[in-house]
DNA sequence: GCGGCCCTCCCCCGCGCGGGGGAGACGAAC
DNA sequence: GTTCGTCTCCCCCGCGCGGGGGAGGGCCGC
């Protein structure tokens, strides 16, 4: 049964955005989605989520609300993980003293959202992006992290998948990068397949995309 | 029959690219390639080309000279079409001077490229890239600029076609895109195919390349 | 030594994609 | 009124792409 996970945003873009990112992943599935805290511990009791997606600020009831909410009144609770825009939101510290599991930011790349709701999911308790190190360093510190950072660079791309997504970044079509690499293009096809797969996508369209969200390749 | 183009430049990856580029875009082909202005002559008179697109700094005979020397050997001349990295090239004074029919920055986008190969072979004299029109308009006024202008505009998106490839270069396929446009799929075929085209491209992965290098996305 | 990862290559299969045509409807421009 | 561009939809067709398997060799670390 695959992993399923319960989006609750205010923005519907922020919902379809990560319906997106997470049903293009084998083994993870969306059970719903709700756009205010205020609907999640219905949806819960009646969905049955392994992770609930919270957007911290909402309109009714926030992501701090909401987490205490579903801990307190759920009976084998889903993992929680919050979603922020901003890294130094202040709520955040409030919704992980309430509970939650982890965090993560809104502009983390497909791979990352991918990664964080399996690390919440397998019971990894807190998720840091670099950019938020420092700040969870001045959080205090961090149970679970160690094994998080090592699980994450695991899912890095090796030398040769970077190599790969490079000339796909450089509209290279397969047969085109066997040619460069010397390889076969049976070869290429299993590095980009493995480069999908880390990155959480779905193409080699969505690939480029991802590189030039992550930084991975600049423009100019 | 198609207009054929000689790439002159001293860098095999530059030709390369413009080859790619060029062959990319229906109705041109690349009619040969030559690494020195030396040898340009004699090629220009064996493949009579449409265009020829020269580089300005070659190590034995330079854009200049070579561009001089066409001009003043081969009876019926090919249109030529000076390219260089610097915008701010003091050689290209010399080979506009010289005698050539347009110049063009080699980090321009695939589509601005194919236009300025399609503008010379029709006759248009002048292509300035907007990175470059501060130094054209310090160089002296500017014949059939005005023309190209329009032209370059003409061969802009529409309104609807840039919609689709922003959507494409979110990583929607054409069925999403249809479905949020709520249209038919074949209508969406239909633009992508025009934008395509219109950028001088080869697939999508390209067209979301061209996006993001060109500004029309920008990452984050 | 043995497991694990990486790189390499192979098979089959379905489908999305893109090229090549064409065509109708609408509105703006001439 | 006619022309032109845009947007819409349709056909056929080939192929590149990506998923699903598997498999072997090399290197490193335990």
């Amino acid at each position: 049964m695959p992993l399923t996970v319960l989006l609750v945003d205010d923005e519907p873009l922020v919902r379809v955005g990560l319906r997106a990112v997470l049903e293009a992943q084998p083994g993870i599935s969306v059970a719903g989605e709700a756009a205010d805290g205020a609907a999640v511990v219905p949806l819960v009791r009646q969905l049955r989520p392994d992770v609930v997606m919270m957007d911290v600020r909402m309109p009714l009831m926030d992501g701090i609300e909401a987490t205490r909410a579903v801990l307190r009144t759920v009976a084998d609770p889903p993992k929680i993980l919050v979603v922020t825009t901003f890294e130094n939101d202040e709520y955040v510290y409030g919704a992980l003293r309430a509970g939650a599991d982890g965090f993560l930011l809104k502009r983390a790349r497909p791979a990352e959202i991918v990664n964080a709701v399996r690390l919440v999911a397998e019971g990894d308790s807190l998720l840091f992006p670099a950019a938020v190190r420092q700040l969870a360093a001045s959080y205090g510190e961090t149970r679970g992290n160690a094994g998080a950072r090592a699980r994450l660079e695991r899912a890095e791309l090796t030398d040769r998948e970077a190599e790969v997504l490079r000339l796909v970044s450089r509209g290279l079509s397969n047969a085109e990068i066997a040619e460069r690499l010397v390889v076969g293009t049976e070869t290429v096809k299993s590095h980009v397949s493995s480069v999908l797969a880390k990155l959480g996508v779905r193409d080699r369209t969505q690939a480029v995309i991802a590189a030039y969200e992550s930084g991975f390749v600049a423009p100019g």
